[in-house]
Parts: C-alpha cells; sequence; structure tokens
DNA sequence: TTGTACGCGTTATCAA
DNA sequence: TTGATAACGCGTACAA
C-alpha cells in the first residue's frame, strides 16, 4: 500500500543504502543522486515507517510517564510541564496512569521488559528496590519526579524547609495551636515528600518552643473526600486548633468544605494554607506553599533525555523550592476567649 | 542481551516456529512441548518483542488521543474515561496534546503516515476534510468525541438540547433579561457544540416569546481567562443580566469571580449556570448542564476499538444527553425596581 | 505435531 | 560515491 525504502530506490533508479544515507542526510552523497532521490521520496510521498527503524535502531522516540494521574492535580500540572518539553523535544508521551502504589508494580515490573520506550519517567511514585534492579538490568534509563531514590536522578522539593516555612508562618501569625493533616507515607523516609513535610512542622514548632499534639497530628490519603474526613475529626475536637497546615491543596480544600459546613470562619476563627499551588488554590484565595510543577516536569524530561543520550551518568538529587503564596485563608490568630474570672 | 525467541527454541529442544504458537497459544501443540517451551520462557525470563510484533503484526497495541488537553478541564474529565477503557483493554495511550486548532493540523498530517497506533480518538477538535481524506487513505481507524465528522463515528451530546434546557430553567425562574457566553466557535456548523447551544438558547427565548439581545451574546476563548473578561463586559452593560448562561464551567466561573469583584450577589442579584459539570463546580455550588463526560471517553475509546476490529465498518453519529444538576448559584429572578412615579 | 525458510522495512557493513 | 547484503526479532506459510 504505502510506498517502502525499496519503492523510492526503484524509482530513482539507486539502491536502497543510497536512499537511507538521504533520509538520515548521511554524508558522502552526491547532490545529484541526493536530488533524483528527494524527487522520488516527494513524489511517492514516502515516509520511513518508524517501527521498522526502531526495530534495527532500538529506539521508539517515545518516553512513557508513570504517574496517578486522576488521583491529584498536582501531577497534572507537572504533566504540563512534561508534554511541553517533550513536545520541544519532538517525543512522543505514552501515558502509564496508576491509581496506587499496588498497581503501579504491575507497570514497574512488564515496562522494562516491553522497549517501547526509550525511558522512563516517574512521578510521585517510590520504586522499590527490586523493580529499580529490573530497570537497570534492563538499562532503561529512569528518572523520578517528586520521589526519591538513589538509584535514578531524582527532583524533589525540599519539603523539610517547606512544611518548616508553612508552619512558621502560622506561628508568626500567633497561632499556637496548629492542627496538621498530612498525606499518606508510603515507603522510606528518605526524601519521602510526607516525612519531610512533617519534619520541617517539628523544626518549626521546636524553634518557637511549642509542643507537638499528637491529636492535631492527622493523615489522610492526597484528595479532597479523605481529607474531609480528617478534616471533621480536626475541627470537631474538644479544642479547635486556630490554624490548619494541610499537605495538599486538596486536602486543604477538604477542610475548607468541612469548616463551611462546621459554619467555622475562615480565616477569622481559622487559618488555613495548603501545600502545592494548583491552579484552583488561586481561585479560592487559598494560601499556601507552591511548587515549582511545571518546572519540575519539564527539568524531569530533560534530565532524563540527557540520560538516554548518556546512559551511564551518575544519578542526580535535584532540590527545588517551594515558595509561600499569601492569600485570604490566613490571618492572625483569634484572641482567645477569656477565661471567666471567679 | 535479552533473550530472544531463538534463545527460548535451543533451550526448549525446539523450533522457533512452536514457541511462537506457544506465546500465541495457537492450537496444535501437544502438551508436553508446550510445558517445555513454557519452562524455558520462564527460565529465560523471556518476553516477546512487541517492536519486532507489531514489524509484521502492523500492530502497535497503542491507540493516539489528540486532545486539547491543558485548556479545559472537561477534557482531563474525558481523559479520565479514556485512560480507564484503555487500561480494561490492555491498550497503551499515546497522548497527544494541542492547544490550538492550528497545531492539531500537523499532527492530523503527520499521524497517517507514522503507524505508530492502531487508532486516533480525536477529542474536541474538528478534522477538516483534507485531513479526514488523509486518514482514510491510511485505513487509520478514527472516533471523534465532543465534534461531529460525516467521515468518522462521532460521539457528541445533544447540545441543542442542553442549551435548550439551561434557557428554559431559567426562563422558568422568572428571568427575562438573559446573557449568553458562549466558547468559540470553529469550522462547520453541525452538530458544532457552541453553535448548538445558541441554537437551543434561541429555541427556549422562542418558545416563551423572548426576544434575543445582541448586545448579551458574547464570545470567549474556552477558558476562565477570557470568560472573566466577556463576564466584565456583560456584567457592567447598561442593563445588567438577571442571569448569565455559560457555555462552559470554566467561563461561567469567571463569571462567578467578576461578579464577586464587581459586588454582584449570586444567585441573589445574578443566576449563573454552567456547562460540562467539572469537578470543581461542585466545590462551587454551581448550576450546571452536566455532561456525561467518563462515558464520553469510554464509549469513544470502545468504539475505536470495533473499528480497529473491524475497520469497514461504517461511521455512527452517537448523540449523549446532559443533564441538569441544579445548585445555589441559580434563584428566582430579583424584582425589577420600581419605576418611581411621577 | 513440529521445524524451516521467508518476509516485514530499516540501518549498517563491506565491496566495488 | 554507491549497491548488494546481512542483521533486527518475530509470525506464518509450507514442508516434513
Amino acid at each position: 500500500m504505502t510506498a517502502t525504502i525499496h519503492d523510492v530506490a526503484r524509482a530513482a533508479g539507486v539502491g536502497i543504502g543510497t536512499v537511507s544515507r538521504v533520509i538520515n542526510n548521511s554524508p558522502g552523497v552526491k547532490a545529484a543522486t541526493r536530488e533524483k532521490v528527494l524527487a522520488a521520496i516527494a513524489q511517492l510521498n514516502y515516509k520511513p515507517d518508524p517501527i521498522a527503524r526502531s526495530m534495527v535502531s532500538k529506539r521508539t522516540g517515545a518516553i512513557g510517564v508513570v504517574v496517578p494521574f486522576f488521583t491529584r492535580p498536582f501531577n497534572n500540572e507537572v504533566l504540563r510541564g512534561v508534554e511541553a518539553a517533550l513536545a520541544r523535544a519532538g517525543r512522543e508521551l505514552l501515558l502509564y496512569n496508576v491509581e496506587t502504589q499496588e498497581q503501579s508494580r504491575r507497570y514497574f515490573s512488564e515496562l522494562p521488559m516491553r522497549r517501547k520506550v526509550d525511558g522512563l519517567l516517574v512521578i510521585s511514585l517510590m520504586v522499590e528496590e527490586p523493580f529499580a534492579h529490573g530497570f537497570q538490568q534492563a538499562g532503561l534509563p529512569v528518572v523520578l519526579v517528586d520521589r526519591y531514590s538513589p538509584y535514578f536522578t531524582s527532583l524533589v522539593v525540599d519539603n523539610i524547609e517547606g512544611g518548616y516555612r508553612a508552619v512558621k508562618y502560622l506561628i508568626e501569625k500567633g497561632h499556637r495551636r496548629i492542627g496538621f493533616i498530612n498525606g499518606l507515607i508510603e515507603g522510606n523516609f528518605k526524601f519521602n515528600p510526607a516525612y519531610d513535610r512533617l519534619i520541617g512542622l517539628h523544626r518549626a514548632f521546636g524553634e518557637a518552643g511549642l509542643q507537638v499534639d499528637p491529636e492535631l497530628m492527622l493523615t489522610s490519603e492526597w484528595n479532597r473526600q479523605d481529607g474531609k474526613r480528617v478534616a471533621f475529626k480536626l475541627l470537631s475536637c474538644r479544642e479547635r486548633p486556630t490554624a490548619v497546615f494541610a499537605a495538599s491543596d486538596v486536602q486543604a480544600i477538604g477542610v475548607l468544605e468541612v469548616a463551611r459546613a462546621l459554619n467555622i470562619a475562615i480565616p477569622e476563627e481559622l487559618s488555613l494554607i495548603g501545600y502545592d499551588g494548583i491552579e484552583i488554590s488561586e481561585l479560592l484565595g487559598l494560601t499556601t506553599m507552591q511548587q515549582p510543577m511545571q518546572q519540575m516536569g519539564e527539568w524531569g524530561v530533560e534530565k532524563l533525555i540527557d540520560l538516554i543520550d548518556n546512559p551511564h551518568a551518575p544519578p542526580e538529587l535535584i532540590r527545588l523550592q517551594a515558595t509561600l503564596v499569601e492569600r485570604t485563608t490566613t490571618a492572625a490568630a483569634p484572641r482567645p476567649v477569656e477565661q471567666q474570672a471567679p
């Protein structure tokens, strides 16, 4: 049906080797023959078959992105950067969505074998040791975003610093009773985003000479739904916090909803700060720690492409910073209700 | 490095033909030999190379999705359905993001040639005639979602009906002065989502014996940014509408923001209804026409897979319905201010 | 029931 | 500067 390199060769009256050389502008082909070949290519509307190409070159021109895509808008924003960088590089994007760490294992064990991608970008997902070995053995370049592994180049935000600054900000606003809704911590603790935010909180508390009340340190899944569940617990406890720090904006939004339902005024009675800086946080006036999400995606791709071209580069650890964006859900702590004098 | 079918054949002491038969469970292989082969496969950790496979089968197991992905959450929701259906079918997802109709042309002209996908799902993008021919000539199955083309199976919601019911709802609430912010209309008018919503509006106006005030019929891009621009025009005109119908939720959200900035109370002074039913609309309490977004994605994929298996099936036109979701941005029209008697 | 040989469309090697 | 030919890894007639 469609023309092959042989058809072109025949039409141009040359050998397929020459046609191949023209296609890949390899040197050493006479200008006149090049013209003949080009003419034949144009006339037959010939395009080299990418499949046959990767058959011999062992490259597909595509990169795979493994990501819990629909669970958190954060990932959407990262993907935006990924897509932009990939488009610039003229590469294709194979999207492997996983909803749970569990499901990711399937891809992690299969992907090294089927060589359908030149490299893998893993976002917000831990790669356990056995899978890491699998990738290395298969020689498949991998870059991690929003997670850390000693085996792979990893891009992480400094979440200790981020958590620290979020909480310090609340403390400086006069808050003493601060609740924390963390995201689930899976895997090891090193550069674990959730764990690091907790460490940052502890540091801020420590510096201010405050005690951490374990009753106020809760954990939910990284979504609004579960954030609401935990927010309800937090906001209906005996001695309600005057401020809440949520490990992600979606969880913070859960708090927003619960506060509204409970008739708790924000920021007058309750200050709220989120984490991520997703688009909707601006709309809602949510104060948040803004992560450079798009940039994480772009850099991740760039690092991955570097790695594809230079497979033996050692893993790097790249650290980015979150920045505080102050909006309207945070204010000075309310004056404590006076104890009634006897 | 990694094992090939020949290694397996040698290890099992059979020919490669037999191994191939085992892999593809072709009939006619003795149970005993099958076991031997299976054992060798397991021992060598052999996986067939998908590239070599598609080299001969002419199939990749992947489908391409062309979509203006980051411009409207609507597309995100559709993609959610797409991904789910694809995962069920065990197929891979190649994401081709395009931000403009312009950019889509590049993919539309290139994709038929590079046979990297078994089929194409085109979402919220028109396929112009010359490109349609290109796909047909290349024999590449195509399904359209949220757009219509006579050349391809198309899934569209009944936007005339949707627009009609949205506006009728406002009229029944007593509104007479109703503004409309439509999305940009590109391409032909047949089953064009934006155009159809406008038709629906006209029908509702007609039935109620109302005149359409062209000053109140505006158009913006399908995003919040431009929605705000137009909303400002609409809400600061001499005789402000008491209700606004926006062709998408994001545009409606733009109205929400402008109303807030202008100190116009919703729904007391202004009723607002959107279109799409994206997740955030629930959060904001936005009344809207809910499209079955996920289902559109799922059906689109299913139709596409049918088409891949049966390439000569004639194009179908599949019509879905939007449903009104009443929330808190709509209310009865405010009593008109009494004219001061002389 | 099984093994062999050929073809898929390229790139790369090696003579000429 | 060029053309023929051997891979690449698999499916599949066809022969045994």
